[in-house]
DNA sequence: GTTCCAAAAAATCTCGAAATTATAGTTGAC
DNA sequence: GTCAACTATAATTTCGAGATTTTTTGGAAC
């Protein structure tokens, strides 16, 4: 809950969780398979079907369905079962108009509040995204989940020395969405080019402590996501249909 | 879902849900008496004292708790069982600025977009509270559930006419977290008495349609509602503690 | 008195069969 | 041919016993 600056976690939200419980480990891998499309969006989830996939029991596997529709990332309709929860393009306009408005607020309390160890985290976290961000510019389309990963942790410790629990808890809430929508729009690979530019004066705004260019540059660096998003979107067959 | 200006649910979220399953009569069940703190903040929620008391299997009993751990009423521990979330000062300050932010925020959508159909529910929302309140003044703290859900609905009504689901929800969640405190602290049963004048006017502001005195007043309502509660709550058992 | 270890006790977690409910298919009446 | 009622099928929901894990207890060594 509170280690979003070790290093050795990283890899914890992706996959492989190291499930205490086998519930834990159910509910990561449909978590996982939700998230990249494996089960496309508002697919019925039956319980058979599941019950074989996932190799666990009828109550186990409820279990995790009803975490993950906490999440909202699959919807249950009384007596009638779960679905994978659906997606559009209003939707997505939604929970990114959302996100926006508390990552934008979440950084300026961060950089106002931000110490030293967040400063090391964030200096750290964006060395490591540089990293894979050059290595991307060589392999293509390899390493792309890996730069989802590091992304996702520059941006969180960006937001790291934000003090509010609740509003960092539903901005990860929203975060994950987005990363849905993401990483199905990934079909066709979309090369960060300028993005590197964009997250190196976002890096740098943060440590001079300007909250309110960083703030602008948040902004915008969200905007320019949805920008290409959308269009990537508007292709992909079932964004509008479910 | 989309039955906020709806009058026969308006005790839909209080007790009785009319469950159509086993699992949400238990969660409504046990979401009740969190609420109203029967069960008390920390409280290990054991498994026997807990299928004795609602009637039910393991299983359904392990549903209902983690649908209330997505909706953070309860916490979970990896193998270690479950406890009735705790409670703060810390807590309650920043569960309240962040609703604050996502409730002016919605208010300004929704008196901007809201047609003729919402200025209805408003008005008859405020109607139905001032009924209420007027009865309180008379049998003092007899009323009390009612006003709250009146009170509820009128704040509910104010935003419907906010076309962002996700604003909505987890505006939801922040305000059921909220109503928690606030039952919490009504050992000590605070009347309302200026608090009509305020509904008033942030009723008056919203119809007139003007957005910025609406934002204005609703901020001011939560903040002084805020001020109120931590006088209470500084004296409650309990809040510091857990 | 403190610390360790093992065994007992108590709690949580998991499973799949059985009960309940929804859906599809079929027949019969109009 | 359409609709309603009934039956058969398929799906979800519920239960509690058993497996697994944590916690407590008791006792021995230091």
């Amino acid at each position: 809950m509170d280690s979003s600056l070790n290093t050795a976690e990283a890899m914890d939200a992706p996959k492989v969780v190291a499930a205490r419980s086998i519930v834990e480990a159910a509910y990561g891998a449909i978590r996982h398979d939700i998230l990249n499309g494996v089960l496309a969006p508002g697919t019925k989830l039956r319980f058979e079907m599941l019950r074989q996939r996932y190799r666990v029991g009828a109550s186990t596997l409820r279990e995790a369905l009803t975490r993950l529709v906490g999440e909202a990332l699959v919807t249950s309709e009384e007596q009638r079962g779960f679905r994978v929860a659906p997606i559009s393009l209003e939707d997505f306009a939604d929970l990114t108009a959302m996100r926006k408005m508390l990552e934008v607020e979440a950084m300026r309390q961060s950089i106002r509040l931000g110490d030293d160890v967040w400063e090391a985290g964030l200096v750290a976290a964006f060395h490591r995204l540089t990293k894979v961000e050059e290595k991307l510019l060589e392999h293509a389309d390899a390493h792309q989940d890996e730069w989802e990963a590091r992304n996702r942790e520059f941006h969180l410790a960006m937001i790291a020395a934000c003090p509010s629990r609740w509003l960092k808890h539903m901005h990860a809430i929203l975060y994950q969405q987005a990363e849905r929508y993401r990483r199905i729009a990934l079909v066709n690979p979309v090369v960060p080019r300028d993005i590197h530019a964009e997250h190196r004066a976002l890096h740098e705004a943060a440590l001079a402590r300007d909250v309110e260019l960083a703030c602008l540059l948040g902004s915008r660096h969200i905007d320019r996501t949805v920008a290409v998003l959308n269009r990537v979107l508007a292709k992909v067959e079932g964004v509008r249909a479910s």
